[in-house]
DNA sequence: CATGAATGAGAGTTCATTCAT
DNA sequence: AATGAATGAACTCTCATTCAT
């Protein structure tokens, strides 16, 4: 590999870093709306032409972003293995899981749920991140109810309910709206997790 | 009709009754951030400066409106009285009353918490709307509690969690983002009531 | 009609006159392409609102100021009478009203042309005017044929290329590609009727 | 091949080449100022910088393009020869050259003309090829003259004009402004020379 | 009280050109 | 000689708000 392809091929990437961490900062400072491409590009120190020429544009730019998110939370949301026989400890992996790459990137989602709100298109990626774990849930619920537990539960209802509690428990205690995150992330674990526990009827013994 | 009735319901106060009702519509269709004053002021069949005369601005207007939400809330949802024996009835009762209130008002509830992820002004709106559920919320977990149900659960993170879940599986069910709303409203208050009342640990008999 | 009403109906009215007017002159200071909504505001007096409430675009202005050109083309290029027995004197006066319209709304015409270029919505609006000239030749043509003149003429294609050539010969004598125009306006129209009539084989005694 | 013909055809030569027609293409589909440096390097298969090595801007290929077309067209144009006696022969050779080289290089044609209109640097290298051709037609037009023909003709001003004619009926006939091209060349030499050979009262026979 | 024409700051986006490699 | 990432001036269009009538 010449000197010119070492160095040429890592400025672009550079700056595509640069633009992607610069675009987190200014959005979680001034929500996605409000975030303007120019102050995007200075952040990063680099020009306008540079954003557009890495990202179709702010919607796309977002695109990208909410992509991290929903494929790290993918990679860390499963369905329990097979002979899981501890789903309690399971379901609190998963909520430790979800809690933890929310917090990570908490602007960008804040950011896609904003645009959800708005555009069909945003609403679409939105939802695609939601039925990934409302499958995860609902699949729980229907093995706690071959175990007798909670008959007579709609297990895809109450898989959107609960996922809708954990995000918007996430959301309200990781800031929520212009408040103090909460400090203890054992408690919000334990709390989420023991409602879940409940809600589906798992007796812990 | 007479002078004298006339003047109980002048001119002004038709004008202002007919704007708020034209905001409504326009905000369902287009979002509160869309929403552009002088459709307001058409679909009302009112001027452009006549919104001004009644409003301060696009921003007072969405404080009216969601007044007139937190308002019927408050109304419609009551702590149990003294001597009430029957929790779960209490509480199917409190679930119905949200949903009520929260599909005849969903546009202004959306645009309320659209505007609050942008504007501090309107996310204490929503904090003071969302206080008085947690409250309610609580209080009943602690009277769950003395009874010896759920020992353990923090009572105002759990409350949380719990109107969090109620409001935005209201948000999705209604409507969500851009999808069709559920038809089964008996199916929405059984699925969140037995989640609640599991959750809480409520042993139903 | 109260006064309220006669003044407000007028203040949209001169705004449009005012806009339409510095519209003119800046086009033909700067060409179509080149002049700036901005400058065009400016130059009337007005703010850059006020045209994009009178026009949705440039685009729209241009189809505005090229209706004008149109109709008064239109209205005084007419196919000649029925008992019409001076044929060399109606083309001259056909010529004349070409050339005084079109020194009248040169820039317009340029504007309209070099959008044509570019744009299939403009192209539409040329073709028809062009067109219209185009039927009135071929009209002409065809009388001629009918009294033994220029047989074996294809009176369409003869029609297209002579209003071509009256079309971009008074282009060029109005001031063409940055000349200057022609001063001897009957020196033009005489050179145009002379060539229209011998091309057509119209035999003056 | 040899070093020594690589030499002959070296690299830069092969650049400029393969530049040159894709911008003609390019230029072709899109228009002169639609027409993106990018987009023709990218056709070319070259870099954007290689089109700056070869090019001083996009300005300077449009000269170098119309120097082209200029050039073959004063190649093929030529005032009759001494000796000449067959004036109408030679003007239908004449339309036929001017036809089949503004086929040819037709989006060039068009290109330089719009550009020329904005930009009087361009409108002098379209006035330079207008006048080859007028000066030509002008001697004809004195020929005419001589032997008796029509008299009183101011024979620049209508030699302008038939250049016009001819000029922009094969512009409107080879695809004009978004029409479909003529499929009859011969009916299209047949009207023009018919119609200059009328025009300027040479009586065949 | 009612009106609606006027306003203009401010946003996103484009693309010819440069220059370090 | 060739490259293509970076640049930023320049442009169009929106819409909440004002105020003269």
């Amino acid at each position: 590999m010449s000197k010119a392809q070492r160095a040429e091929q890592p400025r672009a990437r550079r700056s595509a870093l640069a633009l992607r961490e610069a675009a987190r900062q200014v959005i979680a400072r001034d929500g996605f709306a409000a975030a303007r491409v120019a102050d995007i590009a200075q952040q990063a120190g680099r020009g306008i032409g540079t954003f557009y020429s890495h990202f179709a544009g702010k919607e796309a730019l977002l695109e990208a972003l909410a992509e991290d998110f929903r494929s790290e939370l993918a990679a860390r949301i499963q369905p329990p293995a097979e002979g899981d026989n501890d789903p309690v400890a399971h379901l609190h992996g998963t909520v430790r899981a979800f809690w933890e790459t929310y917090t990570a990137h908490r602007p960008i989602a804040m950011a896609l749920f904003q645009a959800a709100l708005t555009d069909a298109r945003f609403a679409a990626i939105w939802r695609r991140i939601r039925a990934d774990g409302v499958r995860v849930s609902a699949a729980r619920i229907r093995a706690a109810q071959a175990l007798g537990h909670c008959p007579g539960l709609d297990p895809d209802r109450a898989a959107t309910a609960l996922c809708a509690m954990v995000e918007f428990a996430c959301f309200e205690w990781s800031g929520g709206l212009h408040t103090a995150p909460i400090e203890d992330d054992q408690l919000v674990l334990r709390t989420l997790t023991d409602l879940m526990t409940h809600a589906i009827g798992w007796r812990d013994r």
